[in-house]
Formats: C-alpha cells, sequence, structure tokens
DNA sequence: CATTATTGTGAAACCTTATTCACATTGTAA
DNA sequence: TTACAATGTGAATAAGGTTTCACAATAATG
C-alpha cells in the first residue's frame, strides 16, 4: 500500500476539491467515483471510507460551491464606497471568478439541466437565491443613497444584474474559451448601469 | 408485432420530438433510448433502424430545436415595425416558448455543462450564435432609425439581451416552474430598454 | 510494545445503457 | 400472388459505472 492514511475529515474536503476539479476539466459527465479517486491517488473504493454514495459527495460539491459563491460576494463588496461602482466590481470579480473555476457554473447549472432529485434542485435554488439576496441588498443601498432609481424592485435588479454575467459566461463555455467574455459583459454593463440610474420616464401611453 | 410499421423519415422526425419530450420531463439524465422508444410505442432496438446512435438521435434533437428556436424569431418579428417594441415582444415570446417548451433550454445548456465532444459544443455554439446574429441584426435596424444608441455594439447588445432572458429561465427551471419568470423579465426589460434608448453620456474622463 | 480503530486495496457483484443480431412481420412492387 | 425490401421484436452482448466486502496496512492509544 503507497497511499499514506489521511483523517477522514481531511479527505472529505480533498474529495470535494477533486471532484470540482473534474467537473471542470471533464464536465458533468466526467464526474466519476473513479476520476475523483484518480486525482487524489486513491482507489475507488476507498472514497466510500469518507463517503456514504457518490449522491453525498455532490452535496459536498455544492457546499464547497456556496462558500465560494457567498465568500466572493462579500470580499467584493470591500473594495468601494460608491454603490454603483460596487455593483461593476463585484461583476469583474465575479467574472474572473467563473472563469477562473469552471467547475461552479456547470456544478450550479447542472441541476437545472440534468433532472436530479427535487431535493437537490431546491438545495442549488436557495443557494442562487442567497447570492441574490446579497445583490439586491447592495441595490436597496444604493437606493437609499439616491444613485440608483427608486422605483425598481431590488430583487428584480439582483436577477437583470446575473443576467449581465450568465450570457457571457456561457457562450465563453460554449465556445471553449474563445467568446470574449469580459468584453460583452463591459458592454452588457454599459446598458445596464444607464436604465439603473436613470430616473423613471413619464409612460407614453401608461394606464392612468 | 402491434407496432404498425412507419416510413423511416417519419420515424426520425418521432424520434427527435420523442427525445425532446424526454429531456423536458426527466432531464438530460433521463435522456436514454429506452425512454424515447417507450414514448413512441417501440421497443429499444427498433430506434436502430432509423439512427445509427444515440449521438446522431442528439444531433437531429439539436436541428430541431434550432428550427424551433430560429423559426421563432422570425415568427416574432412580423408584429410591429418599431424596433424596440419588436424586440420586447420577442423577448416576451421567447420566455414563452421556452417556459412551454422546457426541453429547449435542457438541449441548449447541456453541452456546456456535461462536457460533450468539442464538435457537438462547436455545433451548439453555432446555433446560439445563430439566434444572437437574428438578434443583432433588429438592434442594427433600431439604431439607424435612431431609436437606439448608436455607440452600442449590435452583438454585444445581442449578448446582453440574452441576458434578460437566461436568469428569468434557468430561476424558473430551478424552483420548479415557482420563480415568476416573466415578472422578473419585464423588469430587466425595463433597466434595459432605459439603457438602450439613452443618448450616451458624456463620459468624465473619456478619451477624446 | 500490544491492541484496536481507522484507512486503503483489489476483486467481485450488480445495475443501467447502448448496441448487435437473427428472426418475425409488414408494406410494396413485379 | 409472390418476392423483396423495409421495419419491428426479443434476446444477448458488452461496456462503464457504483457499491460491497473480506483482507491488508497503518496510525493512534493504552
Amino acid at each position: 500500500m503507497r497511499t499514506q492514511k489521511v483523517a477522514t475529515n481531511v479527505r472529505r474536503s480533498q474529495i470535494a476539491a477533486a471532484a470540482l476539479e473534474v467537473v471542470a476539466s471533464r464536465g458533468w459527465q466526467g464526474l466519476t467515483i473513479a476520476a475523483i479517486a484518480a486525482k487524489i491517488g486513491l482507489v475507488p473504493s476507498a472514497l466510500y471510507r469518507h463517503f456514504q454514495s457518490k449522491d453525498q459527495i455532490i452535496d459536498a460539491i455544492l457546499g464547497l460551491v456556496r462558500e465560494q459563491l457567498l465568500g466572493n460576494v462579500r470580499l467584493a463588496v470591500g473594495e468601494t464606497p460608491d454603490p454603483v461602482a460596487r455593483l461593476q466590481r463585484l461583476l469583474q470579480l465575479h467574472l474572473r471568478f467563473i472563469l477562473d473555476h469552471p467547475g461552479v457554473l456547470r456544478v450550479v447549472f447542472s441541476e437545472a439541466i440534468m433532472g436530479g432529485s427535487p431535493a437537490r434542485r431546491a438545495q442549488v435554488y436557495e443557494l442562487v437565491q442567497a447570492y441574490l439576496r446579497e445583490v439586491a441588498e447592495l441595490v436597496r443601498r444604493g437606493q437609499s443613497q439616491g444613485a440608483i432609481r427608486p422605483d425598481l424592485v431590488p430583487e428584480a435588479a439582483a436577477v437583470a444584474f446575473l443576467g449581465l454575467l450568465q450570457p457571457a459566461v456561457i457562450l465563453w463555455h460554449l465556445s471553449g474559451g474563445e467568446f470574449a467574455a469580459a468584453a460583452a459583459m463591459e458592454q452588457a454593463w454599459q446598458i445596464f448601469t444607464a436604465g439603473l440610474t436613470r430616473k423613471p420616464e413619464q409612460p407614453k401611453g401608461g394606464q392612468p
């Protein structure tokens, strides 16, 4: 036996991290017990000393992704006081983060695409909502400072904010890294921020 | 033998359509030869009379999705002359279309998530680009009529346009149909259109 | 040092799927 | 009607994946 023995709580972290790497490099299809084990230098059956099933490993991945995503939000906030500038910085940081960690996007979206158990779908949904709540909070502060239109619903604005990131990242993935995600997102941001800060127009034919 | 014999070109369409339904109901995981066959009332092996492999069936699904998506664009265009109103109408129609056909989203995104062959990833990328080209053309016309800011790159605006749809649809999927996609998209559209039509600001420290 | 719980290994048991093949049935054309 | 090509069927094959299990090696504990 060549492989060194390691405490199970350490192994769990290793396995979750390795699994995320596997998803990044081989996609959701390639996420197999054997691939994860190989990445740590273990034999497939060894993983069952630390997790009861592949399902629990996926749970661990989700926990890891959740940490990373939300931690990244907080990290991004502490750079600027201006609310709109904060949002812009958050966007840039997140883009870089997602491009640097291709597994995250795949994990988050996998449950929307693959059709796993309703329980895990709900779990991912909650994760995304937690992220959106943070963004909505930023929008709310911007409104109270008068930098953002007061007629917007912060939660809806947060969804729109997410829309600046998503297509750029998806296209980047689909193109195999060719698509200029940063440039596309930058333009989207310009449109977004112009609409975000503008005072609401008098609707031409609105309902009185 | 109970099942009636049907010409192979007809069967191909049936199989592609059935496969798309299977993806819609059971997700990408559940897309299995047996499931497709059952949906038409055939035995699994019968599918190989009409396709050489599951891979070719997926190709057929992609063709179907491509038709539906692009056809829908054209259908949406012929409703209004005003360019901005056209975009808005296109957005509404597409949202309804995607919600009515949950398989489409899953097929388009699956290659970004799953990690299939580079060939099919490129195929899906081309599909999305074709869609974006149509939207970009709409933006271009809006610019030439003076309804849309002339400083925007139409292709980038098209990507931003896609961003109005994507998060709403993804959240709708993740929430199991609970998330109010239409409302979220409507708000995003308001922000987008405000930013789209605004005359470009004098940049404070711009390059002259 | 001796004992014991923990961790790693290799083989095997299954399960699910895609795919093949010989044969049955049906539509079609001569 | 008869012969032939096209389509459907059921069983078998093969491959890949998860999971179990008896056993080996190691770390920890007394």
